[in-house]
This record gives C-alpha cells, structure tokens and sequence, in this order.
DNA sequence: CTCGGACGGTGACAAATGTCACTGCTCTAC
DNA sequence: GTAGAGCAGTGACATTTGTCACCGTCCGAG
C-alpha cells in the first residue's frame, strides 16, 4: 500500500486530464471534528476535488447541502441529529447531488436501507484511504459505489423476520430498560410487550432479550 | 505492512519544507484504515512533523515504534490485539518516546489509567483537527497536553468504589451472559456472583447488573 | 490482638422475566 | 369469503433475577 497518500495524489494528477474541467464539490460531515478535519485534509490532497463544506451532525449536513449544493455529499452514518441515512433522505430530495455514506459498523441492514434512500456509495472506515478519492469520482461520475464485502453479506444475509412491533419493543430494548418501561413508553400492556419480545428471542434464537436486541442491531435491522 | 511506512514518507516529502530544522518523527496506529490514512494526510500537511510509521493494532504499534523508534506516538485507544493503553505500556518501556491517546468515549478512569502508565497527551477525537498538531508539538518538546474537559471530569468524578471481584462480574455483564454462566467463567457459585452484583448495583444505584454494568463502563472503570 | 474489609458461600424470599395457550380484532391475499 | 398474518391483550406457569441475612476465612492496619 505504498501509495497511501503518494499514489491517490499520483493517479488524481493522471487522471485530471480533465483539462480545465472543474473539480468535485464535496460535503464532509463527521461529528468528530478531529476526523472531519483529517477527511478534509486527505480529500484537499486531490487535486480534482474540493472540499465547499463540512457539518457535525445530520441537521447542519442538511442545510449546508442546500445552501452549498455540492457535487457530493460523504455523510458519517453515525450522527447526532440525524444520522447519516436520515441526512440523506433529506438531502437527495432538496438538491441534485450525489452521497456517499461511510461508516465504522458496516452492517448489512443499514446497507439496504441506505440503498433504498437512492444512496449512491457504500464505504466502510476500513476502506484504504486512498480508495475513497475513487469512490468519490465514480460517484461525481454518476456510478454507484458499494463495497464489495458488505455487498456479499447483505446478499447471503436473510432479511428481517420480524414485525415492526417486535422491532418496536426490541429497540428499546437495547438500553437498560424494564418490560414495562418500555410497555409504558408503547403505550401497551406488560404482557404484550412480553409476548412480542418472547417471541422475537424465539426467531433470532436469543436466551435473553438483551441478546435478541444486540443481534438485531447487528444485522442493521434496528 | 511495512510499505505503508514507505508511502507516507512519500507523501511527507510534499510538505517537506522545513528550512533545515529536524522535523518531529511521528508514528499513527488507529484500527480504522481510513480514519489512519486521513490522520496521516493531516499531519503530514505540517512542515514540521513527519509520519514515519502507521499501525492498525496495538502490536504491530509496539514492533513499528521499536524498528523505527519515534518522537511520538499517536495512539488510537480502541484498538484490536492491544488497546492504546496496553501498547503505550509496552512501547515506553522499550524505546525512549513519548505518547498521545487519542479516543472516542474520553471516560474519566480511562484517563486516569493513561496517566499512570506516563502517557503524555491525551486528547479526545472531538479535539479540532487544528490542534492535534499543537498537540503533538507540545509533546515532542517534553510538555504534556490533557484536554481540559476530560481532565475537569476526571477531577471531579469520584473514584471507583467497586472491589475487584465486583468489577470482574460487571465486565461479564457488558454481553449478554446470565449469571450462571458469568459464574462458571470466574470459578464461583451463582450465589456469590449474585451477591456481587448486587452490592455493585446498590453502589452504583442501578436497576440491573446491565445498568450498572454501562454506569461502570461510562466511568471508564471496566 | 482485634477490628474491618475483601472474599466466598448458603438459604429464603419477592419481583421481574420468559413461555405457552387462547381470545379477539383488522387487514390482505387468494 | 375465508385463511393467514399482524396486532393487542389476558392468565397461568416456571425460571431467572435481585435482595437480605447470615456464615465462615484470610489479610492488613492500628
């Protein structure tokens, strides 16, 4: 990998014949400010691509895409907010642009919902660095971007077998919460909200609901 | 591995312009490819500071900091094989150098640890990606840098108030483990690992060892 | 030496949790 | 129009939990 930051400068200078052609406009947004920051110091390095906007969090993504309307929008999936799929949804329907969603936990759910908000790119943080200046000009180029190992799992993954009630009493169960905080906060009697989370621990083959809540969530199905 | 050591040597001549003084030899171990390829892009922007080895765990931390032997070492903590504060350990004692932590979740007890072990920075990945230079600058030149928010918490937050055993109990609680199962891993009866979560609990004043579990994680104390 | 604290354990008890069976209601698909 | 699925609920039941009281041992500080 000898060319991190040498061979994406190197291939970026070969392929900017596009002789006076302007550069890719791009958003950052990354709620941690010291990996924003080191995003767009490594994406400045191309030549071809300059960066018109950073934000912390889903909301200000959103109204920097409207106020900047850059040619692509790299979106972290895990923010304040709003995160990323939700950043999205709001953006592709306000501007022509393009976004390339990056996350730490590459789950295949996510992928699938994030596809279905007409994402155009799918990268994982353990994507070499020097792809991403691809990633981001296949996408200003109009194709689409998933990374392949993600891709292979969605596929052999099995959708979701549960209903939106059982996710409903799932989701809550992920923090520390009893059967009837959550029946309260579902406006449903305890023993309903036993009966759909029994009967979610009995589909994704969990001993407690804790359990059945963590395997959810890493199938991205929560 | 070793190429990308090569590669960011590379780039580092880019910003190569530091008119004759010796430049501070940096080494950058974080898990996330991307996030360590954009670190390394970032600081080698400075003309001072030069990238002379990356990592992507905490061993191969250790064996690049002694082949290379480095100013500072910037470490990631949540990293495989050997977290940040393990691998600073193990690096301090064997080659003259001095350490930054770099972290997500900037707990109080983390801090304390890092400290311990003569960590001499310690910075949040909520730090502005302007400072880390500073930062890192600071360090070379034998000061020390703890980022005041953390250092104010850490101040503040009292100290653990768990005994060993409890503390062993509540790691197992993190997953999803029942207590007979928590008790076969330490060697004890159900009862005893009952008992012990519960008097965490009462300290912690949680509801469940699940609860307390997270308090205790929160706190840096797991 | 003795007191306190950590450690390891037991037994009893109440509350929370998970399982099962069975009742309705409302849709949708065939 | 009726079978099936999702939704909401009840009641009974076994297990798992958390709580409490109490028993020892060992070790270090005073």
């Amino acid at each position: 990998m000898s060319g991190v930051g040498g061979a994406a400068v190197g291939a970026a200078g070969v392929g900017d014949g596009n002789g006076g052609g302007r550069s890719i406009r791009l958003l950052v947004a990354d709620d941690e400010h010291l990996i924003r920051g080191a995003l767009v110091a490594l994406l400045n390095l191309e030549p071809d691509i300059e960066v018109v906007a950073t934000a912390e969090n889903g909301l200000v993504a959103v109204e920097q895409a409207i106020e900047t309307r850059p040619d692509v929008c790299l979106l972290d999936l895990e923010m304040p907010e709003a995160d990323g799929i939700e950043a999205a949804t709001r953006i592709l329907q306000a501007v022509p642009t393009r976004v390339v969603i990056v996350t730490r936990h590459a789950r295949p759910g996510v992928l699938r919902r994030a596809l279905a908000t007409k994402v155009s790119g799918f990268v994982p943080k353990s994507t070499p660095a020097e792809e991403l200046a691809h990633v981001i000009r296949d996408v200003a180029a109009g194709r689409r971007y998933v990374d392949p190992e993600i891709a292979a799992t969605a596929l052999t993954a099995e959708r979701c077998p549960l209903t939106d009630r059982e996710l409903d009493a799932l989701r809550h169960s992920r923090s520390t919460m009893s059967v009837q905080q959550i029946a309260e906060r579902l406006h449903l009697a305890p023993g309903t909200v036993r009966n759909y989370l029994s009967s979610a621990m009995t589909k994704l083959d969990a001993a407690s609901r804790h359990e059945a809540a963590e395997k959810a969530w890493e199938q991205g199905w929560i």
